[in-house]
DNA sequence: ATAGGGTTAG
């Protein structure tokens, strides 16, 4: 939709829309989601001199974050400097986005180092930045560390969030432990974390593949109370290990169930002839 | 306003 932000963005002269710094910026941020990196350099280079736009640290981040998601991290490391001799600081978002990149990358050095530099100039990481990492360490099977680090946030004071839980249960969805990935889920509850769409959508998966039917039912059950908007197929997986079952009762509630829920526009169905 | 996790079957 790059094409469709980029035309509004030129026709708000006629529409008395001042364009600002903000406006700029969704327009980066609509080149960024439509992962037309390439051309986000170019929109830097032409309109804020054109507009007298001064790109703030909000842009460049965008920048930054487009770069990362290139693949080119050294220019997005370079940028970050650049943006320093001229003046704008980097924050705990500059930060994160090249936290994360760095441990995609498998950089773990360099993301070692930028942790400590954060710490150094009183850019303090957050609990973003420690699931980061978090996630890194699920992502390379670490278990022991991982859990370690589990035990680190806590103790640093910080509130682990979906965020926490969906990487430790992920860790064991990997690893296909039922148990722990229950045990993980009970204390994320007990804890006061409610799981949102992405952690049901772990769980639901898992308790699927693992035969958890009436987990699965029971969590999907959840969402739609919770308004959650679970996505279409992972539903209808859920029917079909139903039907699988012979639960077709469940499975048919299952479906009534979607079909009357207001928010998503599910559409199931009950594979009983197969 | 910008940063972190998630589907799919054969």
């Amino acid at each position: 939709m790059d094409h469709h932000a980029r035309k509004l963005f030129d026709e708000m002269p006629q529409l008395n829309c001042p364009r600002t710094v903000f406006s700029f910026n969704a327009l980066l941020e609509a080149y960024l989601k439509s992962e037309k990196y390439d051309k986000i350099g170019g929109l830097f280079r032409e309109l804020p001199p054109k507009l007298s736009i001064e790109p703030d640290l909000v842009s460049y981040n965008t920048g930054i974050k487009a770069l990362c998601r290139a693949g080119l991290l050294d220019s997005a490391v370079y940028l970050m400097d650049e943006i320093e001799n001229h003046g704008i600081k980097p924050n705990i978002v500059t930060c994160n986005t090249l936290l994360k990149a760095f441990h995609e990358s498998k950089r773990f050095s360099e993301a070692e180092s930028l942790w400590a530099m954060m710490e150094k100039r009183n850019i303090i990481p957050d609990l973003c930045s420690y699931n980061i990492k978090l996630t890194s360490l699920v992502k390379a099977k670490e278990v022991s560390k991982a859990i370690q680090f589990f035990e680190e946030i806590v103790n640093k004071g910080f509130k682990p969030d979906n965020f926490s839980y969906s990487a430790m249960i992920k860790m064991y969805v990997i690893k296909g432990n039922l148990e722990e990935v229950n045990m993980w889920y009970d204390k994320m509850t007990q804890n006061g974390c409610l799981p949102d769409v992405s952690t049901l959508t772990i769980l639901i998966s898992f308790a699927c593949s693992a035969k958890k039917i009436d987990f699965a039912l029971d969590l999907c059950k959840k969402a739609m109370n919770s308004r959650k908007a679970i996505h279409n197929t992972i539903m209808q997986r859920v029917v079909n290990c139903l039907v699988e079952h012979s639960k077709i009762e469940n499975a048919r509630e299952l479906v009534k169930l979607a079909e009357s829920y207001k928010s998503f526009p599910y559409e199931l169905s009950l594979p009983l002839h197969s």
